[in-house]
RNA sequence: GCGCCCGUAGCUCAGCUGGAUAGAGCAACGGACUUCUAAUCCGUAGGUCGGAGGUUCGAAUCCUCCCGGGCGUGCCA
């Protein structure tokens, strides 16, 4: 049991006594804000003294004093309004880092009834190259894995790839026309993502050319109810004039909205016509976005002829996907794309129209919920089924088949709308206990603040963002290493080191925002030499190994659990403290999914160590058993960086 | 129109079901390397928590309104 859960259990029976459920109390037993206020705190006396109509601090006072946490606690206070705060004596701490002294889970036991999740993310269109929005997805939902099987949970994480969209009927189309066979044989994949931009850029160029009157009908309309709303606003007395101010900012963004969308209209076109290349193969394909719909349809129909392409096509895409999940180590218990639910869909419509569920709309089968007016479509009006009804089926898959507890939708926060109808339609459809959550995450912006993208305005390829970090972050090395007296490390060190930085500053600054806000993409600040970075713990270990290696000790033959542990200074009893708190830190993770607690714990564990490692030597301890002592921190804290940075898919290295 | 989200230090962000004097990192300024990796540590400065009301012992947090921004919203996924 860890330290807080302990001193919560001693809280119980004194609650026992004076409420009926003491659960809520009890979650506000808490390690302290401050350390003046001690190790931890309990917030419950106010809340609980206005529930009972009693004094707070009186309160406080009574549970005290018949609280019984004197074989390891100082003397508990009563501070201010009545918060009581406790401080673990020391005695107790180096009994209990004794304890967990060389164990990789620092004393985390595993949950006492584990669940199924089973975690969906990443879920790429496998037809096109990954890009940056793929990253969020991919790193979170593969932390949130990690954690919860280190928790003791049966997870199955699951890559619902988009293998049956589309864009394949986009690909197929490019196949037969634009295909050039030199490049097809030597570089399949790169060839079909050049079809899908083309026959991407063909079809959006014919729409936006007939859209083009609109987009410039609206924009005028745009401007002229700008126009008169100004107008109005100018002599409008005071109670019309907040409604027209209103008036004449919703038209100013209308404008806006429809200038930019005008001029991206323009440039989209521009970029065909400027290319007489493009030109001529946008006049020859006319109808090329209906044609590549019907290319769909005919592979959906089971066409001889476009399951043969899409069955070529396939292991080149799952191979380029594979050389980014290899390289980033995440690794899927399944990979069951839309393609694999295909066979079950007509049978998810037609359950749903024999509950009076389904009903037709204007030609599509839709289920409408009693709450909003908005439709879920599972049937398009020409027949095709919608993600819609593959998220259906793939629910149903994963109650019956595997067995799920619970599942886990990592995707982006735009889709929530989605979640929310497939939840809701699903409990409806009789889905039983299974539970849902949509782990949402927000955009990757630019320094623009506009969503991530190159120069020119494409979305930025995975592997390249990848080669990117990892190449910057060997100048890094470079830089470092050649700044010291002797450099330390050799070409091929200096490579990994690169590989290991480059990597896990990537996935660090993803993972420590909120994963619900949006978060700007910047270089500089993932790879920073100094701050909250993944380097910073990365060096944090590096430098813990320093301190084996220079006293020439393995920490595999050490057996640290024979080993007194003494905390005499602040800082070691800081660091002692913060190393048992891991488990709570994994606590706050897996009650909302939310991996930034767990960046910031081990940021905090990096920093407490570094303040020992500044004030406590090893090598000149000022006694054998102190130093002794001091390497069992040394070890804990090893581990402590070690293992959870693993939980977020991090890697260390001994040198750096 | 309807729905969801956001506004905290110059910048990027934390702040858990309301708790003590609102915190980090970066940037700025000043210190610390004959000492286990200075990719470090210590210190200083920086805030009307978008605004106004309300709920109460106590509000960045809960409620209402206002201002500003984003996203979603019937046949893309």
């Amino acid at each position: 049991m860890n330290l807080l859960a302990s001193i919560r259990q001693r809280f119980l029976p004194a609650l026992k006594d004076l409420v009926e459920d003491p659960a809520p109390l009890l979650d506000l037993v808490r390690p302290a804000q401050d350390a003046r206020f001690g190790d931890f705190q309990a917030n419950f006396a106010m809340p609980l003294a206005k529930q009972l109509g009693r004094n707070p601090r009186e309160l406080a006072q009574q549970i005290v004093d018949s609280v019984d946490l004197g074989d390891f606690c100082e003397p508990l206070e009563v501070a201010g309004p009545g918060f009581i705060n406790v401080r673990i004596s020391t005695s107790h701490l180096e009994t209990l880092l004794q304890q967990v002294a060389g164990d990789d889970r620092l004393g985390v036991v595993p949950v006492s009834s584990p669940r199924h999740f089973v975690v969906d993310f990443s879920s790429p269109n496998v037809a096109k190259p990954m890009h940056v929005g793929h990253l969020r997805s991919t790193v979170i939902g593969d932390a949130l894995c990690r954690t919860l099987r280190f928790a003791g949970h049966k997870v199955t994480s699951d890559n619902h790839i988009g293998d049956w969209g589309t864009q394949f009927g986009m690909i197929i189309y490019g196949f037969r026309h634009f295909r050039d066979e030199t490049s097809w044989q030597e570089e399949p994949v790169t060839e079909l993502a050049r079809l899908y931009r083309l026959v991407n850029q063909l079809s959006e160029y014919h729409a936006t050319r007939s859209s083009l009157p609109e987009l410039t009908r609206s924009l005028d309309a745009a401007r002229t109810e700008l126009e008169a709303a100004t107008a109005e606003a100018e002599v409008a007395d005071d109670a019309d004039r907040k409604k027209l101010k209103k008036r004449v900012s919703a038209a100013n963004k209308e404008v806006a909205s429809g200038e930019a969308a005008l001029h991206s209209a323009e440039a989209a076109i521009a970029a065909v016509e400027n290319s007489a290349a493009l030109s001529r193969q946008a006049a020859d394909h006319p109808q090329i976005a209906r044609l590549a719909r019907e290319e769909t349809a005919r592979l959906h129909a089971g066409d001889e002829e476009n399951l043969r392409f899409w069955n070529e096509f396939l292991p080149c895409c799952l191979e380029a996907l594979q050389r980014v999940y290899d390289r980033l180590d995440v690794q899927f218990d399944l990979t069951l794309g839309e393609s694999f639910y295909n066979p079950r869909l007509a049978d998810v419509v037609d359950s749903l129209a024999e509950q009076g569920m389904a009903v037709l709309s204007d030609g599509a089968m839709c289920v409408f919920s009693p709450e909003s007016n908005a439709p879920f479509i599972v049937r398009k009006s020409d027949g095709a089924f919608t993600y819609a009804t593959t998220d259906l089926a793939t629910v149903q898959y994963r109650r019956d088949e595997l067995r799920a507890d619970e599942v886990l939708y990592v995707v982006d926060k735009r889709q929530s709308g989605h979640f929310q109808q497939l939840f809701e339609t699903s409990v409806r459809w009789g889905i039983g206990d299974l539970q849902f959550r949509h782990v949402s995450f927000g955009t990757v912006m630019g320094s623009n603040g506009r969503p991530y993208k190159t120069r020119s305005g494409d979305t930025v390829g995975l592997e390249s963002l990848l080669d990117e970090a990892v190449s910057r972050a060997r100048r890094i090395v470079d830089e470092n290493d050649d700044r010291r007296e002797t450099a330390s490390l050799t070409d091929e060190q200096r490579a990994r080191v690169a590989e290991i930085v480059g990597l896990g500053g990537i996935k660090y600054a993803d993972l420590h925002h909120n994963r619900d806000s949006d978060y700007i993409f910047d270089w500089d600040k993932m790879l920073a030499t100094t701050g909250d970075t993944a380097t910073y713990m990365q060096y944090a270990y590096a430098r813990v190994c320093g301190i084996f290696r220079k006293l020439e000790l393995d920490r595999s033959d050490i057996d640290f659990s024979r080993i007194p542990v003494l905390l005499r200074t602040d800082e070691e009893r800081r660091l002692g403290l913060q190393l048992l708190s891991f488990g709570y830190a994994l606590d706050g993770v897996l009650a909302e999914y939310r991996p930034h607690l767990l960046t910031s714990w081990l940021f905090s564990t990096a920093e407490t160590f570094s303040q020992f490692f500044d004030k406590c030597s090893v090598q000149k301890a000022e006694s054998e058993e102190l130093q002794k002592s001091r390497l069992v921190l040394c070890d804990l804290m090893a581990r402590a960086i070690r293992t959870g940075l693993s939980l977020l898919g991090i890697d260390v290295t001994e040198t750096m």
